[in-house]
DNA sequence: ACTTTAAATCATCGACCGCTGAATTAAACG
DNA sequence: CGTTTAATTCAGCGGTCGATGATTTAAAGT
């Protein structure tokens, strides 16, 4: 993370640059700390927060370094900003997902349904959510890797979630002793993990036959894949 | 990464502590590279690349920093240095063990078979390896997960052992596509990766139900899930 | 209109970073 | 025994790091 980088365009209408105080008032679509946050998001799921300076986010952001104390006190609390933002939506998204196919399917869950609305506002955000959804997916890919802080992390934005996602499942197998759906799930977690990630390692390990920007396939095969583990685990004496 | 530990104990036989030039031969059990490979191995783990300095591992191995210069070179010099010093002893087991799993099994290959030969190494070593073993395969659960440079870093040296693999689960699975077997192996690879990591989160998300450290029991369910995504996803018109 | 507050840059501090050249000590070699 | 080479610490260089206090500008409040 050393980029020069010293004169990236014209530097925007009329070159305010290194102009003092506060801005005119300005109708741009979101404020300052919202395109701080972006561009933080951005470097931290490539690098990692010890990969990235605050000096790195300010430079691409176009700001003093200071902006980003201002605003988030510490680069820690930098981080903690840019995993939370999303993570309200996510987490409200996918327990309505759950919910609205437990209230459908009535009594005949099935695992490939439960996981398949587990990860339906997954596909949709990655689809159409722009690239800020896709980085903040690699970021999570890379807290779940991470074993010092990611583990509580996780725990703390997502636990939740996921014990309802179990719950159904433990309705969709029924007679599945805990156990085996604990580390059923664990198999599961490891391939979306993955998948989020989108790292390309399928597309050049299959020679282009694999694509893993295509989130859509991707999803469709992991519920198929999952739902078959599922089914063998917690289907024995 | 910042721990002083001023202090750390009586410092060895005599205190032989600051002094200078190459020490008496000692019969130690390893030389000071492979120490100086095991702190880093260790370090780079819990906090990656960036998260660790050159004076971290030198103070956690008790020699000064110019020495890891005159080893390794560079920082990524060493990084890499840890990387490769297991990838050959592991490789060659895994082609070995999917090899005799071939030639024992004949025309009766099965999913199961190929991938329990394929985790068999790994579970080996994650037991009886000692704790360097498990710091690696951590390691290499960060790797998989970083989009810069895990991509390449994986492709170069683990690609051959996951195309025998491959190879074996086509003969094991007549008719299936190779796109379905990509798919399949993608999400059997997230899974590897997360079990390799050892974070502990599915320990805390089952209440100690599961013991994600049982590697014989982690690696058992991991090929009966993934044997069964396997034909599910393989086995469609 | 005056005051307060929000949003931004600037200049800088002390700590730590990766890395290197010189010195030192002991082993290996002849 | 003298020379060369291997293994180690020491001292320090130039650069970057995260963070802060002072200052500036404009908006918001009264």
């Amino acid at each position: 993370m050393t980029k020069p980088d010293p004169e990236a365009g014209p530097a925007g209408p009329e070159t305010r640059k290194g102009r003092r105080g506060r801005p005119p008032k300005s109708e741009g679509p979101s404020g300052t700390s919202e395109l701080i946050l972006d561009v933080a998001e951005d470097l931290f799921s490539k690098h990692g927060l010890h990969g990235v300076s605050i000096r790195d986010v300010a430079n691409e952001a176009g700001v003093d370094t200071a902006l980003l104390h201002y605003y988030f006190g510490t680069k820690l609390g930098l981080f903690d900003a840019v995993f939370k933002r999303r993570a309200e939506i996510l987490n409200a998204e996918r327990l309505a997902s759950l919910d609205a196919y437990a209230l459908k399917a009535g009594d005949a869950l099935t695992p490939e349904g439960v996981i398949s609305a587990f990860l339906q506002p997954l596909v949709e955000w990655g689809e159409k959510g722009g690239p800020g959804w896709k980085h903040y997916f690699a970021l999570i890919s890379q807290a779940n890797a991470n074993p010092v802080w990611g583990g509580e992390t996780m725990a703390r934005y997502f636990d939740d979630v996921i014990r309802r996602l179990i719950e159904l499942l433990r309705l969709a197998l029924p007679g599945a002793r805990d156990e085996d759906l604990y580390w059923a799930y664990h198999n599961l977690s490891g391939a979306l993990t993955l998948t989020l990630g989108e790292t390309g390692r399928l597309d050049r390990l299959s020679n282009g036959l694999c694509r893993s920007g295509d989130l859509r396939l991707a999803y469709a095969n992991m519920a198929r894949f999952a739902a078959a583990g599922f089914r063998a685990l917690c289907a024995r004496a």
